[in-house]
DNA sequence: CGCGCTATGTGCGGTAGCGCGCCCAGGCGC
DNA sequence: GCGCCTGGGCGCGCTACCGCACATAGCGCG
């Protein structure tokens, strides 16, 4: 068990080893996420990078007409600032925290510092990037093919996984500004899967009843996504190894 | 003027100094590339990666039910096999020569080499990296918010970016299927464009004729992915100063 | 120089999702 | 314990795009 708040919940600072972990734990710092607040604006220069430890972050773009549509989440899986050891610092997305909680952030500078070094963190964050390019490809591919009902499914699969429990707060607008279509399609979309008996939600929390239920909706774009994160990502373990063989 | 068949038409590789240039030059192996041949299949192994000159290749996502849509182009501007240095080798996705040329190519273990140095060469594969994560984001946002017209109309200008001439050829069913719309759909599009005078096609061969036509119907998806790549990759230039300035 | 293949044009019904307006009701704050 | 405000349900008509089926026409090949 991992005990609360500790960087460890965020995968990636729990998977390097101990000297590059203590290396940049003391510039870690604890930091609680509201729902609703802009950790970059679009284009905006970055101060640091975010690790979610309970936190989901959106990564979203807002286009000319207003209407907005979400590139990717990252949840305690991953990090937030790829573009700064890629070098560009910024991105025209903007980063909305999506699901509240508290993450860990570490200065640019020492994030770069660390990366240069070409160690464990490098090779993390690179992999992760790679997980991330494929879930905003798989995405653009969803966004192209796929029903609402499925990229429903698609997007609550995703978010459970990034949970510790099976409830999530959110309204059916935030859900379709996300996936970037009318609230009145995830009432419809959310209503079947409600009658189906997958999910129950009342104003503003949807309660996760039966994931087999929404694996057996949703198209293959989570596998996808899923499946290629965990073969990056696979040698990700914890640094302290647990008194049992857990996961 | 860059002579024909020179590394150089690779804009990364353009962009290379001397000494790195140098020394991965004997190693670069010129290869002709056929419409509809397949570089990388989906999750197999990559053994080189591809600097294209003046071919155009497409990276494009086959679902189970056999549709298929275009994540990402990459033509001189860029180069293919990103997951090698990223560090998961492969991906989900399919890379297909989508307009005939020439490339160059580099064996895995002799880019992975250079890229461990840490320098320019670094340096430019992961600022382009960040740029096609661009342009994927970009895909999933217009993919869901923009009309098959708009899109046609990005498609056809990035392309021609990577064009040294303003004609293409290419069957609007083959376009159909990297935007991932019925065939028909492009025909419609296609003939307003042409009925406006700003294309000019027959039998699998598009001939732009307005640009500036072309412009003005497209989306703001093109000026986002053309801006952030010029904005990360500004410092490109060529290594043999030209006689006179040029861009 | 004609044949045939393949690329393109077109029409038709079907449907998913949009944009709008309006109503209803849960639950928080006073 | 009352009211308001936000979140959710619903009903239009509409449009873009789909799926299919077929007609037509370049153009390469023999």
């Amino acid at each position: 068990m991992v005990t609360p708040q500790s960087p460890n919940q965020n995968h990636l600072l729990a998977a390097l080893p101990t000297t590059e972990f203590e290396r940049i734990a003391p510039h870690l710092e604890l930091v609680a996420m509201a729902l609703g607040q802009v950790l970059y604006e679009s284009s905006g220069q970055l101060q640091h990078a975010y690790f979610p430890a309970t936190a989901i972050v959106s990564m979203h773009y807002v286009m000319e007409s207003g209407a907005s549509c979400e590139i990717a989440g990252v949840g305690n899986e991953g990090v937030l600032g790829i573009s700064l050891f890629m070098g560009g610092n910024t991105t025209p997305s903007r980063a909305i925290v999506q699901t509240a909680g508290y993450g860990y952030r570490l200065k640019t500078s020492l994030l770069m510092e660390e990366f240069n070094r070409g160690g464990v963190m490098q090779h993390l964050l690179l992999r992760y990037t790679q997980a991330l390019i494929t879930q905003v490809s798989q995405t653009a591919v969803c966004n192209r093919h796929h029903a609402v009902e499925q990229q429903l499914c698609r997007w609550l699969l995703l978010t459970l996984d990034r949970l510790p429990s099976n409830e999530l707060t959110m309204t059916q607008e935030l859900i379709a500004s996300m996936l970037g279509v009318r609230r009145e399609g995830i009432t419809e979309a959310a209503g079947r899967l409600q009658e189906a008996g997958f999910i129950r939600y009342r104003r503003g929390h949807i309660t996760a009843l039966s994931r087999s239920g929404l694996m057996s909706l949703v198209c293959e774009c989570y596998e996808v996504v899923k499946k290629e994160h965990d073969r990056l990502l696979c040698d990700v373990r914890n640094r302290q190894a647990p008194p049992l063989a857990g996961h």
